[in-house]
DNA sequence: TTTAAGAGTCTCAAATAATGAAACTCGGTT
DNA sequence: AACCGAGTTTCATTATTTGAGACTCTTAAA
């Protein structure tokens, strides 16, 4: 995660902060930070506050609760409609998710975690768990295992260490040997399913979008539902 | 802007970068961002660094240049799922956006800009970073002056005074003193118009969301074009 | 009403990290 | 070969961060 050991000072500091309020997934109390923070508390304390004045994170002074802040959202909008694959790959998978009339995802990797940088459905038919800006596990997707596959070696095993292996579905491959054989066999057909691995009755087939020097940068999906479709090998 | 004076020490620094860096919408060498900056050349190439180190900022080794981070991306998705008025709106906007037919808007304020947080189209509904994120100015838009009609009178002051008075259409209010007239109105009514301010056909009827203590903490919009409805006085 | 406990805030000397002028590399000119 | 400009590094100086502890409030119990 990011090299927290060397934690590039105060400023690597403050994101770590940043990071630990996202991980609460809702309004967090000072001293909840502090219980699970490795600074000392007039430290944190600075911390929180000085992101508070930037906007970064927002203080509700009536609950006395810190959340994240709006000004990310600005940031990150400049990140994605500017930098991400987003701004390329556009045209092509809306192109894609009308031709084939399911939802076309479009991932990137972000230290070991797939990150979904924009979806585009064709018609809604029903929710996934997807959408811009959302984490989902590498090994149990199709577009994580995809972006693993494709990976160069020294970088592939330290993702494949930081996956959790946790089943989500009686599909889900739950340890490093079995999603190992799986990459093989993704990286020799080119792309990779999704069978019912994170999600029950959605099924998905991904490939890696690989850049001019043949380095993965993203993947592509298709995902739809088993009432639909089925995988036949 | 986010008091840049007293600049809350290395971090505030570090989020002043983020902003310069974002404030280009491309790709941008050290060297640019080194002209426009405030800070002597080691100091400045030291918080890119870092930056870059903790995914904030995505370094190009090739064209050697600077984007922002898709670190990014995943933290303001935390902020837009858990901190926002979107959680809470979600539903009722989705609702009134079906019932009307018409596109619906949710904004909030971030620092006297207007921020687009969410949107429902009756038609395609989906929800990105693409629209959510997006900045709008405050004074030709109906969100916008709906927003700063029922703001409290000292950051009224200060948020008029921000504003650009850029003429976007022949409709736009490009001065203070008219959209202090225009502001009043709303305060009276309640509600607010966009007549073509910000776009040639684009229509807009925007009302100020407010908390139990009677803060205006956002606004809601339905958007419309002038081929299909008129605003009639 | 008093006492206690807990959360949040503030202080200040010591420790540390940031600073920035200047010097250095390293391609690509002239 | 000398120059130039972009990017990188150095190092003594300076300023900021640090964190133990003390303080303030609010709430809860005695």
């Amino acid at each position: 995660m990011y090299n927290v050991s060397n934690a590039d000072g105060t400023v690597g500091k403050a994101i770590q902060v940043l990071d630990q309020v996202a991980s609460f997934r809702r309004p967090v109390r000072f001293s909840e930070l502090l219980a699970n923070s490795p600074f000392p508390k007039p430290t944190l304390y600075r911390l929180v506050q000085t992101l508070s004045n930037q906007g970064m994170l927002a203080f509700d002074p009536e609950r006395q609760t810190y959340s994240m802040g709006i000004r990310l959202v600005r940031l990150a909008h400049s990140a994605w409609r500017y930098s991400s694959l987003v701004p390329v790959a556009r045209p092509y998978i809306e192109e894609l998710a009308a031709k084939v009339g399911e939802a076309v995802h479009l991932a990137q990797l972000d230290n070991g975690h797939v990150l979904f940088v924009d979806k585009c459905k064709a018609t809604d038919h029903f929710e996934t768990l997807a959408q811009a800006g959302k984490i989902a596990p590498g090994y149990c997707t199709g577009v994580g295992k995809a972006i693993l596959a494709f990976m160069p070696e020294v970088e592939q095993n330290r993702a494949l260490d930081q996956q959790s292996y946790t089943a989500y579905t009686p599909f889900t491959l739950t340890n490093r040997a079995a999603l190992m054989t799986e990459i093989a066999q993704i990286k020799e057909d080119g792309f990779a399913y999704d069978r019912e691995e994170h999600e029950q009755g959605i099924i998905s087939i991904a490939c890696p979008i690989l850049n001019g020097q043949g380095r993965v940068v993203g993947a592509v999906s298709i995902a739809t539902s088993t009432n639909r479709y089925t995988i036949k090998n």
